[in-house]
DNA sequence: TTATTTCGATACAGTGCCGTATCGAAAATT
DNA sequence: AATTTTCGATACGGCACTGTATCGAAATAA
């Protein structure tokens, strides 16, 4: 079954250049965003040709849903044995990855062409949100196991709350004080009722 | 105080013109979004000429600025006695502000701004959500003085984490339920260990 | 009235991207 | 070897917007 029959004749597709022009879109996405980054720059980027990008993809949009399906990052899933650690694990990996100069930008690029592009919305939730959202689930499950957190606390409701503070404190900054404690209280407050 | 002395010759610029230039913004911002509108398209909608914009404004990001600032919208302040009703009408109203087609456009787009402008977040974070928060913040004294939430909790923290969740299902839509009943879901969430 | 300034309209060169077409070279199958 | 397909490069017409300049008309102050 993993054999790929290859039938037609002629020169194939190259992977390599397949696989620089994903790059080169998630790396424009971060840097300029969906609206403004364009096929060529894309292109001179990847170091190919325009006919390259066009011979696969119908326009920018095809090739950046592409892009961000193909994107692959670790989920973390923390097991400290302790929800509060186990949270601020997750919250110190967030910080690391949002808070870096690169990675604030590639965050508000993201959040950016997501409100102002339904269709990259829903690629962008189902293919980065909803797995960090499934390990999310198994992290309080765990909790629940060990009496933490009430039987019938809604992880996903938990998970979005929580994703929607961090995005709204990274957006438009409502308070002085740093973002991870910041977001500690949030999450404290989340699940105070449910603590012990 | 109030005299404005007319000190220059000349004619006047006009009040109308100007008015309208920040009305079409406002339009533009709310139908194609930060990015996509232009200098031409707002004179044009305006019915004006480019030069009479030009002529204020260095450019899009000065005069889009000026509109939100002068956009002025009435600050909702329930007070029904109760704090479940009070929070419902706070819910309805930002439904019928972000939920109609115009609206949630109008959202995504000041959300995408922001996401990518600093400076666009933080006009819109004190002319716009500042005194929602302090409205909020009012409505929660009220409810702490009929003891229906802890007298130590934080009005700022609850405000920013239902706006957080607003807005992140308003973007990723993350649940099959209607937007109210899940915003309505959320806030129980915040507030259940305050109750009673 | 005269001087001054803004008005809307229009023209202009410049820029950047679009999507297609064409090219010779390269890489594969038959 | 012959055929087929992709490769990167380049050129193309078209489009939309930028920011400046120029115009005669209109509005205001002195």
């Amino acid at each position: 079954m993993n054999d790929v029959s290859k039938k037609s004749p002629g020169r194939p597709r190259s992977a390599q250049s397949h696989q620089a022009m994903l790059q080169a879109a998630l790396e424009l996405l971060a840097e300029v965003g969906f609206e403004a980054m364009s096929i060529e720059a894309i292109a001179a980027r990847a170091g190919i040709g325009k006919t390259t990008i066009y011979r696969r993809y119908s326009g920018k949009e095809e090739l950046v849903a592409d892009a961000i399906e193909n994107m692959r990052e670790e989920v973390l899933i923390p097991n400290t044995g302790n929800l509060g650690s186990d949270i601020d694990e997750l919250i110190e990996n967030a910080a690391q990855i949002t808070l870096s100069p690169l990675g604030r930008q590639t965050t508000a690029m993201i959040i950016s062409s997501a409100s102002s592009n339904p269709r990259f919305a829903q690629i962008y939730r189902t293919k980065y949100l909803e797995p960090r959202r499934q390990a999310f689930a198994i992290v309080i499950e765990r909790a629940k196991a060990r009496n933490e957190v009430q039987k019938d606390l809604e992880s996903g409701l938990v998970f979005d709350a929580i994703s929607g503070i961090m995005l709204y404190a990274l957006i438009f900054q409502p308070t002085s004080e740093a973002w991870t404690v910041y977001v500690r209280r949030a999450f404290r407050l989340l699940l105070s009722e449910a603590s012990g």
